[in-house]
DNA sequence: GCCATGCGAAACGCTACCGTCTCGCATGGC
DNA sequence: GCCATGCGAGACGGTAGCGTTTCGCATGGC
């Protein structure tokens, strides 16, 4: 019963799933390889072998199209950590997120930065489902550890986020890859001695 | 003599430097605004209020303005210290470099950094004109540090460029401006903590 | 087997911009 | 004053994608 609340029972031909993962995958190889600007309906309906109104008749419009496409692509789990150490929280959380975007995925990201000047409805999705939960456990976790004592005096938190953090995505403005593991392990660790007390 | 060498003397009308300038202006404008994917012909014609045939009389096209117009507003002088702290002049060229960037300025070196993905000319340019020249100093001055026994035991020279430079750039990433000078400062400092000796 | 709905294909009219071209006037060196 | 050249305006045919619509076939719950 609690099922067919406002589920009303559909019929005749249901949606065909095999059409929506070829547009998803389509969507995402371009967006991967030739940025937001130049993920178009007709370019993703030729890409996936699909028609048009398919597309049309599931999403609104380019940047539902490049939402969904990049979030199922995506691993959106938090995958945090509460040891005592924050130095070894963060670093478990910054080298995570590390993985979760490296490779093309990396590159789909900087596409959805990029095109969240043209689309607000992007830029709103990128932000709320990506960048603030990831900030705000960040700024929680900078408070915490300062109030334990676990930084150095005289430590800003906002300066310690922004030097922990930006080594991770930077490469991304360049058109360059996330880092490897060890490269941005080697950052944190750098970081992390300013920052941290042992 | 030397002057006469390749320039035949112009007869008729000479180029109005007004609408050069008001071009210029306008592409500025615009790739600030909009970005470069939507610096289009028409559009600066129109917001410089010339017709197109004046501008595709002195550029190329989209990049070849898009490259004159930025590089018209942006200070490219390197400014580089050599004092024989490798910190402080590592401090003073990254503090300089977020004055050169600030502002709008910042937004168009933004815009085309994303351009670059669309233009090999763009990307070119400002890899010739902006990235490289930096690069390469910041890679011998941490080099000479490390001769000179300015750095702490173990620090990797490209793990501690890129905590150096990333936090100025990486805003631009996620649509923000170059950091205001106090809050760069306190990046910079934080860092060179776990870099340099004292 | 009925038939509501999904599907791919493709045509529609529309908009924006491309790069070229032609026009008639403006300008300034000679 | 001559006249080569620059200028703004805008027409031109072309390309690309928009979002909608129509078509005839496919599918699967009932």
């Amino acid at each position: 019963m609690a099922e067919t609340f406002e589920s009303t029972k559909p019929r005749g031909r249901p949606r065909s799933e095999q059409s929506r993962e070829a547009i998803l995958i389509a969507a995402l190889k371009i967006l991967v390889r030739d940025g937001y600007q130049k993920l178009t309906i007709e370019g993703v309906a030729r890409e996936a072998g699909t028609g048009k109104s398919t597309i049309y008749r599931w999403w609104d419009g380019r940047s539902d199209l490049a939402i969904d496409a990049f979030f199922s692509a995506v691993d959106e789990t938090l995958d945090l950590q509460d040891t005592g150490s924050a130095e070894a929280d963060f670093r478990a959380q910054i080298l995570g997120m590390a993985n979760q975007l490296r490779g093309p995925t990396g590159r789909a990201f900087a596409a959805m930065l990029a095109g969240g000047r043209d689309s607000p409805a992007v830029a709103s999705a990128v932000r709320k489902r990506w960048l603030d939960p990831r900030r705000d456990w960040a700024r929680r976790r900078i408070a915490w550890a300062a109030k334990a004592g676990q930084l150095h005096e005289g430590v800003e938190p906002r300066a310690a986020l922004a030097l922990l953090y930006s080594p991770l995505y930077s490469p991304l403005l360049f058109g360059n890859d996330i880092p490897a593991q060890k490269d941005l392990a080697a950052c944190v660790d750098l970081a992390a001695q300013a920052i941290f007390r042992r």
